[in-house]
RNA sequence: GCGGGAAUAGUGUAGUGGUUAUCACAGGGGCUUCCCAAGCCCUUAACCCGGGUUCAAAUCCCGGUUUCCGCACCA
């Protein structure tokens, strides 16, 4: 059963994560700015949850981790090739105001010709009649557009990174002798990212600073492979033919629908990992990008792609950039990045936009009760506060009970939460929104037998009667036992 | 960036020139021996920013910002 699109459901999403505290616009006071979005509390924890997975995942195949920074020389960036790509001649209407990249202008007219300069643009746009393809009058105004954030420091231009890969690229040699001079080598990083979006829009879908994850696979050379897809786990694959394949990636790999085993096998990881984190399978599927669509560095690229309101959102792309990026830096710095001689590695690059993940996984877990009220279905290790304890009234000595019992519960399991205003039925609905999965209330029979209830939130069932020294039986809660008894709801 | 809507408490909203600026939910306090947003009382809290028109502007006009829908863009 295929996932049927809800309309409006990342509306209804906006107004909870506002309202609770998942994410909300930047710098409101201020009148806000586009692109820009802060995390509150629960969704710096969410965010935290899923790097945690996402390093997981990575750790667990042999992969290290790296911090580089944000601030990058020109130098660099030219050698990657995005100062070419990322900086557009555009060239503006001056009667409907509209603004086109002026290689695709001239592209249109039939002269495949890649401007390099606005004084090149100029003199392209005064030798021929180019037409405005929105109004038809003729284009008259050439200026730069850049894609990426430009800042300096005395005579040095640096940009804010576009992506976190170029940090790992240029460690290469350290990063090889740090692994004892062998492949495969895998290096992750996680971090911001910036691009100068022309219209950012959806909130956190298409920001101008935005969070990534991305590693690079730097595998020996092709033949050799060391990571194959184990073919436990079926995918839909939509292939740059427009056909669809429902098969495991194992199987992919024998029909040639993926050129390579290692491609599959970071696409099967990246796509347990989207589903260990809490996001819907049934929403899910691999997209292959065209040839004419391919990044300048890449070979084969297979975007996961998430269902939205009826269309696909990229969350991450698994790009084959070969030996792009090594030969590169290999001819801008002088540098010998070659492994065992002169063999180049070639790389593999799972990239995950976080923010998306992190709206995939809320629109997978967004539901209702019969009553309407919301629940947020979050795997429980994925949710903010893992533990509400609850009094069933303040009075009584309850309330003291309960703060005790929550003292001691929070240090052990540090994201509990304490709720006791309002009615307990009020609260349950709180803790429920926000996806918290369990809650422990403190009652009458907790001050005298030393009991209390624990409710689960999908079900809205209970465990009475549990003794209160049980609770700390286990060091993990998520973990104790005495949670089998909801069993698998 | 373009075109068209829109912008009022934390959230969702009413309000077409003169209102103590509406209502609900959420938040805080209290009452109710209270297990799934019950009820009652009290309370906190808002007209996006800047100009203009007018005796008077949340309301009309202009500019900006943000946002939504289309188009374009998404390397």
């Amino acid at each position: 059963m295929r996932y049927v699109s809800k309309q409006g459901e990342l509306e209804e999403l906006m107004e909870i994560a506002k309202r609770r505290g998942f994410f909300w616009p930047s710098f409101s006071i201020y009148g806000g700015f586009s692109g820009l979005n802060d995390y509150g509390p629960l969704g710096s924890l969410l965010k935290n949850r899923v790097y945690e997975k996402w390093k997981r995942a990575f750790a667990s195949v042999g992969g290290i981790e790296i911090d580089t920074p944000n601030l990058t020389p020109e130098v660099v960036l030219k050698a990657s090739g995005h100062i070419d790509k990322f900086l557009d001649i555009a060239a503006e209407c001056g009667s409907c105001k509209n603004r086109f990249k002026l290689e695709n202008i001239l592209s249109d007219a039939g002269y495949e010709i890649v401007p390099e300069s606005v004084e090149e643009g100029e003199k392209l746009l005064s030798d021929h009649i180019l037409k405005c393809p929105r109004c038809g009058a003729r284009l008259d105004k050439v200026f730069e557009f850049h894609l990426m954030f430009k800042t300096e420091s005395g005579s040095e231009s640096y940009f804010l990174r576009p992506e976190t890969a170029q940090g790992i690229f240029v460690n290469f040699k350290l990063l090889l002798n740090y692994n004892k001079g062998k492949l495969p080598l895998i290096v992750y990083q996680q971090g911001k990212g910036y691009r100068n979006e022309i219209a950012p829009r959806q909130g956190l879908i298409r920001q101008r600073e935005f969070n990534m994850a991305e590693a690079e696979v730097f595998l020996p050379e092709e033949g050799s492979e060391v990571f194959a897809p184990s073919g436990n786990r079926e995918a839909q694959l939509f292939d740059k033919y427009g056909k669809t394949h429902t098969m495991d990636l194992s199987q992919a790999v024998e029909k040639s629908v993926i050129k390579s085993a290692e491609h599959a096998f970071f696409m099967e990881l990246i796509l347990s990992f989207a589903v260990d984190v809490g996001i819907d399978e049934t929403r899910l599927r691999f997209r292959q990008h065209r040839d004419d669509e391919l990044a300048h560095y890449s070979s084969e690229c297979w975007d996961l792609e998430f269902n939205m309101e009826g269309s696909w959102l990229e969350i991450t792309g698994i790009s084959d950039r070969g030996t792009y990026d090594l030969t590169r830096h290999m001819e801008k710095s002088g540098e010998n990045l070659a492994y065992e001689g002169n063999q180049i590695a070639r790389v593999i690059e799972p990239a995950t936009g976080v923010d998306r993940v992190i709206v995939s996984i809320l629109l997978s877990s967004m539901s209702k009760r019969d009553s309407g009220y919301n629940v947020m279905k979050l795997p429980a290790p994925m949710a903010p506060y893992r533990i509400a304890v609850l009094p069933l009234q303040k009075k009584d000595g309850l309330s003291e009970k309960a703060q005790e019992i929550f003292k001691r519960l929070r240090s052990m399991e540090p994201y509990t939460v304490y709720d006791e205003s309002g009615t307990i039925g009020r609260r349950y609905a709180r803790q429920d929104e926000i996806g918290t999965p369990y809650c422990i209330t403190v009652d009458y029979e907790t001050m005298e037998k030393n009991m209390v209830t624990i409710r689960e939130r999908n079900s809205t069932g209970q465990i009475k009667n549990i003794d209160v020294e049980l609770l700390f039986s286990h060091p993990d809660f998520l973990s104790n036992p005495i949670l089998d008894q909801f069993g698998s709801q």
